[in-house]
DNA sequence: CATGAATGAGACTTCATTCAT
DNA sequence: CATGAATGAAGTCTCATTCAT
């Protein structure tokens, strides 16, 4: 008979889910999501803790559930090389999904970008859990060397990520003000193709 | 030397557009503007009526430098139906383009969109010129059956309209709140195609 | 087994006091309070009408205390008169005390004022007792007339009370916001001297 | 006929002055000072960056008279040394007195000091000239040895913030809610005391 | 024409207080 | 008794818009 308050706190993100998608972030107001909710607005505070919580927790909700799914989507790939590139660059994918849905600017990305990679701290573990075990099967199938998959796991997640800052980083020059997000796709690929072709025996 | 004003007005819409391409419509503000025209804010309102008025300005420049390159980019093509239909297909990417260019979201679209359909109607001589000439060429190519190039390029206009503007509508229901063009174009390019073979001789 | 009640009470008030000396009436929020009491605020409400009568009830306590040890700071002196006198404005640098522990500010200070007053009262039949115990000596000591010491005293406690809230008030004026106790000190000393003067034999 | 700006921030200020000074930092609203200074108070913002803008500017003007009075109050003073001791302890009166003027607790006080240093920062280049010249007549005189004035006049005004800093953090403790100032001004007397005896002949 | 100045509306956030369990 | 939950009022701050000079 527990799980009242977190009842709520899951009503609370669903209606700041569909409000976030709906208006995107800035005309996103609390009002909005507590009419949403049917709560008073200053109630959301008693659950979370400010209207950036609040969408973070949102992503992150999206993240977990959208990084399953690539999780699966990818399993019924042959070869673990394959299933491995496959979901760093779907993942790449979750990352403009939701940059779209919330409307954020090149500009706002400025500002949350640490905030969603704070996200992806958050569910690092299973995604390195995930990758560990394709890397593990790809040493199993003799695809790779012997290797340490953990270390290996997160190799390639810092690797991935660290192209992906890169390229938003490079977005913030004067000319180009959108992220144009294949040549990053294509660099991550290549990259990681190096990486674990280096792995390989 | 008439042109002071409308110098004044094409470099605050230079602005303008590069402002509203970074930050997004609502991110902008009058402040931004004024800043990239080197002009105080208040002279805005000397040269625009509002922030809308200012923003209806630019996507209508857009309209036309984006719609005139589209016209050159299907002349090419060999026979009139194509064209023609390249062109109402296109037409529906400069939409979406805007939307994604502006981070507009769904809901803002509902406000926006009376005023883009404006837009759209500033521009729709020209756009009509080009119909009927293209419908115009279909008739000497023995393409189509005599027919007024005028009213039908009115009608093939109002049709592609018409099937945007109910998609628009469409994904106001709660659970759709992007709207997904693929359909839209799809549907766009098998109603005008059955128009113009029914058009056809 | 009765004093359960009375045990939370104390423990509530003790965790109010520090609060409010930490920081100040204002800033003091009754979550803080309920923190240091390990109560939950609304608890906080089952034993004190609200945060005004909390802290009234916490400057109650303190002018019990402090007043007690001024009693037993004046008593060593040899007249009955001096032992007045020192107890009346002691008792002034008490009221002065309170609003500085409290970061109470002369706009406050208007509001709390009658409050103040409120708490003499309560400690007012201790303070008559302790006063009309004096005049008593006195009298024995052929220092004054014959006299009514109750009511004497109850004019002397007027007097002082009076003369400083005259102060108080005369501080409200545009160009004086703080009120400066030395002439109050002086005003009292040197009324109650006439006064005690004109009792004498 | 320029000024008009510097008029209405000066009145501003005047009425932000009285308003911290009659109510408090923390119970002043912006409200408030806009009503005194017949201002809306949204208007504030167009001459002042935010609240703590407006209470460091208060602060600031008040510093500046405060200590040309107490330059003033020092001179008459016959040896070079007692004039510089009379200042810098005299310095410490002025802090203590912003404090409670403005009824900060202790805790606000922990936030507000770097906005204090700030504060000293701003007309630190006048107390320098000011020490400077106590310095320089204390070697006119043979009271001192022949030294640097400038950087012997920032030695003691670095040390005696120093000392002052020290005791404000340490007041940071559980048990002691209030500064006392007393230790800290005898603190300062003795440590520039022996810093100028050294520097003496 | 251009701008300094002013403002109302509305956003986020905090907090004393109330109420049902 | 105790508390989780809820809320209205109020405070700081931003911004589109207007107006006098």
């Amino acid at each position: 008979m527990a799980g009242k308050r977190d009842d709520r706190r899951a009503s609370i993100l669903e209606a700041a889910a569909q409000c976030f998608s709906r208006f995107g972030y800035d005309k996103t107001t609390l009002q909005d999501i507590g009419d949403a909710a049917r709560l008073n607005k200053a109630s959301l505070y008693y659950y979370y803790k400010n209207k950036e919580d609040l969408f973070i927790q949102v992503v992150l909700r999206e993240a977990e559930r959208y990084l399953s799914a690539l999780q699966e989507q990818v399993l019924p790939l042959t070869r673990a090389t394959d299933k491995i590139l496959a979901y760093l660059t779907g993942r790449l994918d979750y990352y403009r999904l939701v940059l779209n849905l919330h409307q954020l600017s090149v500009e706002s990305l400025q500002r949350l970008e640490p905030m969603f990679d704070d996200v992806y701290q958050a569910v690092r573990e299973q995604e390195l859990a995930f990758l560990s075990q394709l890397l593990q099967e790809g040493v199993t199938d003799r695809e790779f060397l012997k290797l340490q998959p953990e270390r290996a796991a997160d190799a390639l997640l810092t690797v991935a990520d660290g192209i992906k800052h890169e390229a938003v980083q490079r977005s913030r020059t004067r000319f180009a003000h959108e992220v144009d997000y294949a040549p990053v796709q294509e660099k991550i690929t290549y990259t990681l193709t190096l990486l674990l072709n280096g792995l390989r025996k």
